[in-house]
DNA sequence: TGACAATAGTTCAGGCTGAAAGTAAATTGC
DNA sequence: GCAATTTACTTTCAGCCTGAACTATTGTCA
């Protein structure tokens, strides 16, 4: 059946790119996730908006924030107005360990979509752009 | 960059499909990978096949199983012919347990694909397929 | 045969994950 | 104005995951 191919498939394939990547990330300290994480942080600057991009739980991106803020690569600061909230941003070290992970990243990918046309590569991602648009929530 | 976009594409579409499947494999009594466990046992029937199969650690791959065997849902037995191995067999409450898992994973791949032609489809496969075979180790 | 290496699998300790509960500040409604 | 609710985030705790070290059996070869 289709639907299990494609689901084997992407699972082998994201399953080995982690496995590659993952050596090199944690030389550099990170967990195989933190690197989503600084991305995030790249661009939403406050927990609550980081959960709904990264949909980590709410409690892991606090950990993983308190983890990354100990290892000097993001940064708290308060909300002056809204005592509740934090703001958060990246370090120059953060920045950086942005820039490497990203860049390990894309090589490991790279080394596979090279396999493919660019006109094949342009379609996967139109393909996968169509599988991931969001499904409307069933209720029940 | 192609790379880039077809990485953090598959990174939420997997993610997703993960998040929508969790719930349901929890009600089984099943953690996010079990299935996948349960898939490999359904093949290769010693622990050293299944890490080579799906990649998980050894240790991982030891514990799974003892869960899964207090679950009921693999059997083990001594090898005779070789004190050191262990077989392990899916019971019959495994073997369902992995229908019904492989149900619901196919069923959340399908409301997806099936918004792309049936010829998308199989130029899905097709791509993937190319992507997931082995890159040949570098050695240093 | 008997020492040494290789193989199969497990145990253990520590880190990551995530549901539930907790704290603190801001907002709402009377 | 002030109790009740909501919002923002953290802590707690239990369970899963995994690298390092371990046990037990088999294979090798002198």
């Amino acid at each position: 059946m289709t639907d299990w191919g494609v689901l084997t498939r992407m699972w082998k394939l994201m399953r080995d790119l982690r496995l590659e990547v993952t050596p090199a990330l944690e030389e550099m300290g990170l967990a195989h996730n933190d690197h989503w994480l600084l991305c995030a942080v790249d661009e939403h600057h406050y927990p609550t908006e980081i959960v709904n991009a990264t949909k980590f739980p709410a409690p892991t991106v606090s950990q993983m924030l308190k983890r990354l803020e100990a290892l000097g690569l993001v940064e708290r600061s308060l909300d002056k107005s809204d005592l509740r909230r934090y703001r958060f941003d990246l370090t120059e070290k953060g920045r950086q360990a942005d820039e490497k992970g990203r860049r390990l990243m894309e090589a490991a990918v790279r080394r596979r979509l090279s396999r493919l046309k660019a006109r094949e590569q342009q379609e996967l991602i139109r393909l996968l752009d169509l599988m991931v648009q969001e499904t409307p929530v069933t209720k029940e």
